[in-house]
DNA sequence: GTGGTCTAGACCACT
DNA sequence: GTGGTCTAGACCACT
């Protein structure tokens, strides 16, 4: 993963969102630990403080449980809990889209079919990353 | 319009991305002018300067020309642009869905009906807004 | 007020039992704004960071509301969840002192006597702050 | 004894305050030796250094004396000590509670009846417990 | 090593 | 000026 620092979405949230598709895909099962704060930060390229509040959402919202000294873990109802927000997210985001289609007056059949492009593209993207190692 | 001051994205943007479509729309024509910067922030609940810097995004942008004392208006060549660029942002707000749906192995199916849904509700409230005055 | 630094109870957690408090007391009022994060860290010698974390925590709690560039507000139903939520933590305090005290085979009657102590103690107390100024 | 992991009190300080009753209540007597660091470490289900900082700070504080190869021993002086420091625990966190709810202006008559209403749940949680096994 | 809190200081969006 | 995010760096409790 990486970090869309251009972006305005906060960084943390976009830790929150990309460990919870972790666990809605299936990546990180319950009970499972989780790289840790500081790894994760490294991995990232961000502070761990960043980390920290990410994970601290997502405990919050019963997704994952910390234990001092031990590290981060999946909780138990995590998967179907993950699952659905993720695709409430997933609907924000196509909401919001459809607005800005809608405002300037852009046809349905238009915002299909840039759907439909952005779907093929993403595709094709995945497809060249797992390609390329 | 109203603004949503949850979202992450800047007020100042949200307004960048409402006069944009009200211009590819055609709701503003070349030549026209566009409501001054008080009576916009007067209208949407937010500081004058908050208007101001969307304006001037849109200025840099080339869609709109400002005339020292007169007001703001909208440029020739704004309506093809207007529309290449909502396009643009309609496509980057899918493309982000997409990302979380696929992150979260959602398959495209279910990617697919969620859009489908998100049209039909924005349809609905949009049929609803319009009945109510 | 002044923050015990010394305390296991993280400054964060002090300053959200001490604004609850003030809510709860009817010191803030329902839509009246709040010391900014700013003005309280100089207050109470802390970093505003940590400031601005307890606000975050009053605010999930739905207690105070916060606007960009304005400040931070009292929510409407806050008093009265201002006090269930204090009244909480005074029984959560006397309940640990309880248990400490059983452990040590402190009988009831003399809990009882320690309870009275401290309560006569901190209305000295607070008499003399007030005389003295 | 559980340890309270939630608690802002450090597992060390609980374990100390836990020992420190034993002590008072005479369920270890001067001379008697307490239970190896290992023993109560699997009890609590704590790391064996926690409990060892316990112990240190109980010798710190004179209440026990460590015999090298031999173990940990409670000290003549202990059970005076002991219940002392227990009782000035007790007000310390009596003292917290009415500091909490005199600044949220709760009466003092509630707060004795929320004292009142602690005392008794813990002496029925108490009757349960004992009852159970 | 691992989670949690805190400070000092910077930069952004909004008023 | 006001809320919000982020970094660099330190220190604590626990394993």
């Amino acid at each position: 993963m990486s970090i869309n620092a251009a972006s305005h979405i906060p960084v943390y949230e976009q830790i929150v969102e990309y460990i919870r598709g972790s666990i809605a895909a299936g990546i990180h099962h319950p009970g499972e630990t989780l790289p840790s704060v500081r790894m994760l930060a490294l991995e990232l390229v961000v502070n761990p403080n960043t980390v920290q509040r990410a994970y601290q959402e997502l405990e919050r919202a019963g997704l994952v449980r910390s234990r001092k000294g031990v590290g981060m873990f999946v909780s138990e109802q995590s998967p179907e809990s993950a699952r659905n927000s993720s695709e409430t997210a997933v609907q924000a985001s196509f909401s919001q889209g459809i607005a800005i289609g809608k405002r300037a007056d852009l046809p349905t059949d238009r915002m299909r079919t840039v759907f439909d492009k952005a779907i093929t593209d993403a595709t094709r993207d995945q497809r060249q990353a797992e390609d390329k190692p």
